[in-house]
DNA sequence: CAAAAGTCTACTAAATCTATATGCTTTGTA
DNA sequence: TACAAAGCATATAGATTTAGTAGACTTTTG
């Protein structure tokens, strides 16, 4: 399960991406919009700031935005960076590994062997999916939705 | 990421399923053999059990089998007996299924969208995956490694 | 200068997970 | 029949993680 930081995140990219090129947005307005506790969110775009993705504007007027195109931001990502490791085993996990304690030799581990399937497969769709398609993702659900 | 207790009950399973025709298997057996907690894995094994997946043997030389064919069982039912949603999301969960409380209208959120994705091919390989094969991954591992 | 907005660190509360403890029941066998 | 082996069941403790809150500070604009 991801964590609501990451989820949060990927939230408030969306709002970001669509405003792509515009002028800042303020953390209390996509607090507010994404029902998100608006001091939890200034922490986690500050870490997204901090890792490079975002930019800050600060006083009157100020807010975050997109330093790159939406369309070259992952969402496998965004996992990585609000902590949440993808593999569903430690010991399958790229960006967070640790050992199985109680595995003897995890290079012979059949279920290990079933998880690393499953990560590889949890990767492709992830990485091959940017903010940018998630938004258009949306208008597609949108449209066929309010059809 | 899995819960030990997943873990324990898939790391158990194996072990049982590698014995399923024989005679029944001691708690302590596989506890000391797979380095789990013994009182842990009673609990599990007592859940796998209520579960109808075992069956257990009181006494001495009692202990546990598989009531099924090893093929018959496939992981992901593990997981989902061992409270372990599949899904990244609860929103896309389909037997732990919860509403996200910050979206709106989930039909038309493109996160969920694409979570759903991630979701189906999860499930894919872990509902083809039983607990025989597992057993017969171990083994080519096994092979490829001694070689 | 005042208000708006982000920065930074620390803390707390709640939930969950992992593990242990205790006492019970059933079964086989000497 | 007594005793030991083994599972059954529930309660509880401890640890860890997550989610959220608080408060004081800095920068920028008007």
């Amino acid at each position: 399960m991801l964590s609501k930081k990451t989820r949060y995140a990927l939230k408030a990219l969306v709002v970001l991406g669509k405003n792509f090129g515009g002028v800042p947005i303020q953390i209390s307005k996509i607090a507010s919009e994404e029902h998100i506790p608006k001091k939890f969110l200034e922490q986690i775009l500050l870490d997204l700031r901090n890792a490079g993705l975002l930019y800050s504007k600060k006083g009157s007027g100020g807010g975050y935005g997109l330093v790159k195109d939406p369309a070259e931001i992952s969402v496998v990502q965004i996992l990585r960076l609000t902590g949440g490791p993808v593999a569903l085993l430690p010991c399958v996990s790229l960006n967070f590994y640790q050992k199985c304690d109680e595995c003897d030799n995890e290079v012979t581990c059949g279920v290990r062997d079933v998880f690393v399937d499953v990560r590889d497969a949890t990767v492709k769709i992830l990485s091959e999916t940017s903010i940018a398609d998630v938004i258009s993702r949306e208008k597609n659900l949108i449209e066929n939705y309010t059809q």
